[in-house]
DNA sequence: AACTTACTTTATTCAATGAAGCAAGTATCA
DNA sequence: TGATACTTGCTTCATTGAATAAAGTAAGTT
């Protein structure tokens, strides 16, 4: 349950710091006296936060703006290399991970090989040696790591920091936070890979301006992160945005989940593959002959005009498209971010699901949803593992449950 | 966006006041010494805050406790009489306006019949006329009347108070709030009637103990109510819960809506109607054969063990089923409360639904969903019209917007 | 020299709070 | 029975500490 703290002036003081931090981090270099204005707290009360987040390293001054007839304002700007935070994502066959700064710039990355398949324990052990590696590299002090933030992908419990279930990776029920925790002694979160994607676009991406929006990834599979009010939605544990297994066809494909007729058969990878080996007959030029369905390997095929592939485009942009009127009719989102590896083709199919999305509900009421390619590069997928702990650093401080980890910084305040 | 409020001594005072009220709200009667171990507040201000609370007859003693080795508790209670809100629901035929006090309890009712398919201007003024037969009856002075709520089937915008849409109405585009509350100069909302309904299971009924579930209503249509964190969550202009027109079946019924293959073709009355007649040629013994198909009707057979009505609801009963699948795989709902007209022959193909729904995404990795049958009678979606009003009455203050309407309540005690 | 703009210092305000006190009961025991 | 000690509920009051408005200082432009 959401618990609200109770008023009283260490509310004032954290709400009130919380505010000119996101003040400086969103809106830097900004001087005190615009911080005033735009939060409309009193300069004096500005004045002596910043004296404060000055004192504790968190905020910088960084010189001065131009005069406009009177005395020049001092800009502040966010330290943001107050500590650092690592992100990670767990792929098939390797494991990226990466320093980034408080503002989830990547400032050094590793990439290690695992086998395909490996067991969650020797994952474990290759993520620890990764951590000790990219710490070492950066030559920084370990106790300035702040955070660690995993992305896996599957079906994530990130209250427990569990992995429920990852069919790529094939683990069931891994206590990957508690293992990394007790290596490091720092908060470690974990969440979807898709969720940290969003979280990407949340901070870095179209999310700056916007408060609400769904993410798509097409790829190997289909998952969407859910962002409502400038929050990530997860859902009774995690498992919000599992779009990819919305049934779209009663009786369809079978699909690995146990259903039958999910989305993510239909507008995912694993549709090129599953259609494309059918149509093969009725397509007997086609290049893809022998070769397999991948979106690398069907968009070649495209580029040269090859009937089938463009085909096989054409059908998966349809059958996205109902699952866009899907998401679109249910949540009714301002709008949807697609993105994932299936992008590289996306001329050939999101004209297609586009067209067929805008016959949703809401378009006969003249309520348009806008769709928006992601423009972030595969990069975001660990700048956004690093969200998921830098985002706990600084929480709006209204909520008791939010202190646990945060107390850290924003307490800093009260020992000097 | 969500403007939060800056920390400062009102804000301090509104939540608490806010926390003292919610307290003595929720779990009155109770004494001043245990809201100030519940919620932690220093007694003296529990005292200061219900002095205020007293003198602004928002509470009364009530009474006084027994006592376990001390002095008696004095027990506090809510003035669920300080003032009344109405709740009115526009159907088809008739408009139900109900007198309530501000814990959603009817106090009075009139039924007023309309004819189908009148227009809305029309519609209005006999609400009006409703609203004053209803004050009159109940004898209370107007200005008691705190706010009204309006539930109307369809697509609406509750934050411009527009209905962009109503099929069964026949309205698109009517500006009712504006016109009702420029009548009687009372803060009117409106929301979709199924919102309604849901907010009358999060404050009368389930959701009393929970803060997560969707209520989904089955009935001449599909609808559902969607609850994050103890709050209704609307989407961008009031669209959310539109789950009656996601598609299960590419290529399948065409919906009134536009679109083919909607739930709501599928697992709604429209499902009963459109299957019946196609399925009549099948099933000639039926004793459906010269009537019309309605959920009254089918159940009525279905009681007598008629084959087609048998057929019809399992049917009905396997596509809900994967409508729920949906719900469950893109939102994570801890629970599904199931309500609506439909529900008189739940009997007959709610277990077929529940056994498809639980084939879901989630089930695999054994996290469960709970499937709850609403409790509350035909009399909840009144109620949930006037709690469209009353929750705006008491709202947590810690946003900018939620000021507006609230402030008459939360700021009597600055006058005194 | 007059005016602007940016920032700091200082006295004030006011809601929460802990401590002390008051109110009104129960438990114990002569 | 009733005097005393103890308990629980509530009130009063001085204190605290954050924001804040007002006055003062800094450093520029016109």
């Amino acid at each position: 349950m959401e618990n609200l703290r109770i008023g009283n002036k260490q509310l004032i003081k954290d709400i009130n710091r919380a505010l000119v931090i996101k003040w400086i981090r969103n809106h830097g270099p900004i001087s005190r006296t615009d911080i005033s204005k735009e939060t409309k707290l009193g300069l004096s009360t500005v004045t002596n936060i910043v004296e404060d987040l000055i004192n504790n390293k968190l905020v910088f001054e960084v010189g001065e703006a131009d005069s406009s007839g009177g005395r020049r304002p001092v800009l502040l700007e966010f330290n943001y290399e107050f500590g650092y935070t690592i992100g990670i994502k767990i792929e098939e066959n390797h494991i990226i991970l990466a320093l980034t700064n408080l503002k989830a710039k990547i400032l050094n990355k590793v990439i290690l090989s695992c086998n395909k398949g490996e067991k969650s324990e020797n994952v474990i052990l290759l993520i620890v040696e990764g951590i000790n590696k990219l710490i070492e590299k950066s030559n920084i002090p370990k106790d300035r790591v702040l955070g660690i933030g995993i992305a896996v992908s599957g079906l994530i419990n990130g209250q427990k920091g569990i992995v429920i279930r990852s069919s790529l990776l094939g683990w069931s029920n891994v206590q990957l936070r508690e293992r990394i925790e007790s290596e490091f002694n720092v908060p470690v979160y974990i969440d979807n890979d898709v969720n940290a994607y969003t979280l990407a676009e949340l901070w870095l991406g179209y999310g700056r301006e916007h408060d609400n929006f769904i993410c798509l990834s097409v790829g190997a599979g289909i998952g969407a992160g859910i962002v409502i009010d400038k929050k990530l939605y997860i859902g009774q544990f995690g498992g919000a945005g599992e779009f990819g297994h919305s049934i779209i066809q009663v009786n369809g494909y079978q699909c690995h989940c146990g259903q039958r007729g999910c989305l993510e058969m239909y507008a995912s990878e694993k549709f090129l593959e599953k259609e494309g080996n059918l149509l093969l007959t009725q397509f007997e030029a086609s290049i893809l002959k022998n070769s397999d369905f991948t979106f690398e390997t069907v968009h070649k095929a495209a580029l040269g005009r090859d009937s089938l592939a463009l085909e096989l485009f054409k059908r998966l942009g349809e059958y996205l498209g109902i699952g866009l009127i899907n998401m679109i009719n249910s949540l009714n989102p301002e709008t949807i971010i697609i993105a994932g590896e299936g992008m590289i083709a996306k001329d050939y199919f999101l004209p297609y699901a586009k067209e067929m999305a805008d016959q949703n509900f809401f378009s006969k009421a003249n309520y348009q949803t806008n769709y928006y390619v992601s423009e972030l590069g595969e990069d975001a997928w660990v700048a956004g593992a690093a969200l998921l702990a830098i985002n706990q650093l600084f929480p709006i401080p209204i909520y008791n449950d939010s202190l646990l980890t945060s107390l850290q910084i924003t307490s800093l305040g009260n020992e000097g």
